[in-house]
Order: structure tokens, then C-alpha cells, then sequence
DNA sequence: AAAAATCACAACCGCCAAATC
DNA sequence: AGATTTGGCGGTTGTGATTTT
């Protein structure tokens, strides 16, 4: 590496603000083929007039799969109220807990909706319940002790759920089976033989190996509802999640043609038309 | 109906720590 | 060992949408 602090990007010759769906798709069909080893030197490769960063974060909280969208339950809610009391704000730490959900996410929900509620609340009320207010200065015993249960637990990395996505994700049981985006963390594994083999990623395409964690493993047979066979082609999955992506950025495939696709070609690899066609678009 | 105020959230900024040279 | 690079994190801002006046 040459010496000198580089700027992180010229701010004269980058976009910013929203981000086109073109753009999406830029970001998506390179990550999708070569992954993302270095996010300074993306934005060049993948032909984006972005900041790495912005690539980064665009990918993390909005393109990746597994990423949840929408409105969160009262579950999620209380459970970010109860890690706030331990973490504060620790963003990240709190999205390691939260499968799918992003640390800027949750940041936004506490700020917007969540400190405003726990500062009503400890207003009328410092007792009785479950979950006690930063005001109350104490946290409840099963708070306590299911906290304990989610630091000690395997699947919890130091890192927030945007770097090891497909653990987190595939342990909670309630994001089996909803959509080809909510599909076992493609990009998880690909992480995983990222770190085994590092090809020259800007010269071949990679094949990315599914790779096998034995202990992840154990934990989904534990779980007893995932369908091994739904994970067994991760070239599969990048195929329905992209079939998805382009359904959805409004790319001529209509959804009847997307659900042949989806069953027909299921344990197929990435139909080459569907990249040319997003590839396509994107241009 | 229009203007002002407020809300919601995507995106940016700057700092820090770990990795690398 | 120290300088530099990079990814990641938390705080903050900009802006479009919605609600209130």
C-alpha cells in the first residue's frame, strides 16, 4: 500500500443523496459477483460515482439480503428497550440481537419513536415494569438473565448481525420461509470463504462456495423447521434474490414469469440472461 | 386550500480501532 | 514501532411526507 492518508473519496467527484435504482442494481450485480473484499475500491470496479462508505452503508441497511423491512413489533421493541438499558447506545451490539434489523435502523426507531415513549412513561411511572426506564437506573431480573442467555449464546459475534448476517438470521426461526430476500444469509457464507480464499477478485468471476459451520449447522437441525434443501445451492438463492431485486427495482420480468423461475430453475445456477438484463438496465 | 410545524428515516460526517505496511 | 489504511460505529443532518393550524 502506497503512504499517505488518502481522503476517503473526493467529495467533487462523487454523488450523493438518494440512491437510483440504476445505482442499486450497480451495487447489487457487482457485490452479487465478486463480493464486497474492499469498499474504498468498489464504487470504481462497479462503475458507481459513490463514496465506498456510501456503498457500504447503502448495501448494509437496505440491499443485503435478510434485511427487514417495515414496521417493528412490540417484541422487537421491548427487546431494544431492555438492550438499550444494558449497551446504551450501542447500536451495533443491539442489531446483533435483532436478526435483520440494521443499527441504523434501530437508532432511528429508538430516537423517533422509543426514547419518547420510555420518557412519557418513567414520567408517570419509575416501577412496576417489566422493562425499566434509563431514569429508573435498574434493569429487571429476566431482563437480566435473558441478556446473559443472548451474550453467552454462539451466535452472538462481537460484531453487529450486518457482518455475520447469516448466523443471526438463520437461528431466529421467525424468518424462515417468508421471502427469497429473507433466505439464509447468501452473503454470510460467502463472508465465511472470503476469509479461507481470497482470489483476485477484479480479474475472475468467483464461484462461491457454501461453507459449512458445523456448530451453525447444528443450531439449525436443532430448530427442526428449516428445509435444508433451501440452502443447499447458494447459487440458488443469489438467483431467487436477484429475480426478487429485479421484480422489485421494476425490471420487466412480471412476478406469474418470476414463480416459473423461481420453481423451474430453483437449483440452477445465476441465469445469465437475468444478470444481462439487470446488468442492462444498470447501464 | 395553503402555510407552518412536526415526523420519519435515509444518508452523510467524523472519529476510532484494528489491520496492514 | 510508528505511520497509514480501512471498515465500522454513533451522532447528526437533509429532505420528503404527514399532520396541524
Amino acid at each position: 500500500m502506497g503512504k499517505g492518508r488518502a481522503p476517503c473519496c473526493d467529495k467533487d467527484k462523487v454523488k450523493r443523496g438518494p440512491w437510483s435504482p440504476q445505482e442499486d442494481l450497480k451495487l447489487i450485480t457487482f457485490i452479487q459477483k465478486y463480493g464486497h473484499e474492499n469498499w474504498r475500491a468498489l464504487p470504481k470496479h462497479a462503475g458507481l460515482l459513490r463514496c465506498g462508505k456510501s456503498c457500504r452503508l447503502r448495501w448494509i441497511n437496505y440491499l443485503r439480503p435478510n434485511v427487514k423491512r417495515g414496521n417493528f413489533s412490540k417484541e422487537e421493541e421491548e427487546t431494544i428497550i431492555r438492550l438499550h438499558e444494558t449497551f446504551g447506545n450501542k447500536w451495533s451490539k443491539i442489531a446483533s440481537h435483532l436478526p435483520g434489523r440494521t443499527d441504523n435502523e434501530i437508532k432511528n426507531v429508538w430516537n423517533t419513536h422509543l426514547k419518547k415513549r420510555l420518557a412519557s412513561k418513567a414520567s408517570s411511572s419509575c416501577s412496576s415494569v417489566t422493562f425499566v426506564s434509563s431514569s429508573c437506573g435498574e434493569i429487571s431480573i429476566e431482563a437480566f438473565e435473558e441478556l446473559k442467555a443472548l451474550s453467552s449464546s454462539s451466535i452472538s459475534s462481537s460484531n453487529s448481525n450486518v457482518t455475520d448476517t447469516s448466523r443471526v438470521d438463520a437461528l431466529n426461526p421467525e424468518n424462515h420461509g417468508r421471502s427469497p430476500f429473507d433466505v439464509i444469509g447468501v452473503y454470510g457464507a460467502n463472508n465465511a470463504s472470503e476469509e479461507v480464499n481470497k482470489p483476485d477478485i477484479y480479474d475472475t468471476a468467483v464461484d462461491i462456495p457454501l461453507e459449512l459451520d458445523l456448530d451453525f449447522w447444528n443450531k439449525l437441525d436443532s430448530l427442526g423447521s428449516f428445509q435444508p434443501d433451501e440452502i443447499q445451492s447458494n447459487q440458488a438463492e443469489n438467483n431467487k434474490w436477484l429475480q426478487y431485486l429485479g421484480i422489485e427495482l421494476g425490471l420487466e420480468v412480471t412476478r406469474d414469469e418470476n414463480q416459473n423461475n423461481l420453481s423451474n430453475n430453483a437449483a440452477e445456477p445465476l441465469v445469465p440472461e437475468m444478470y444481462d438484463m439487470l446488468l442492462e438496465y444498470a447501464h
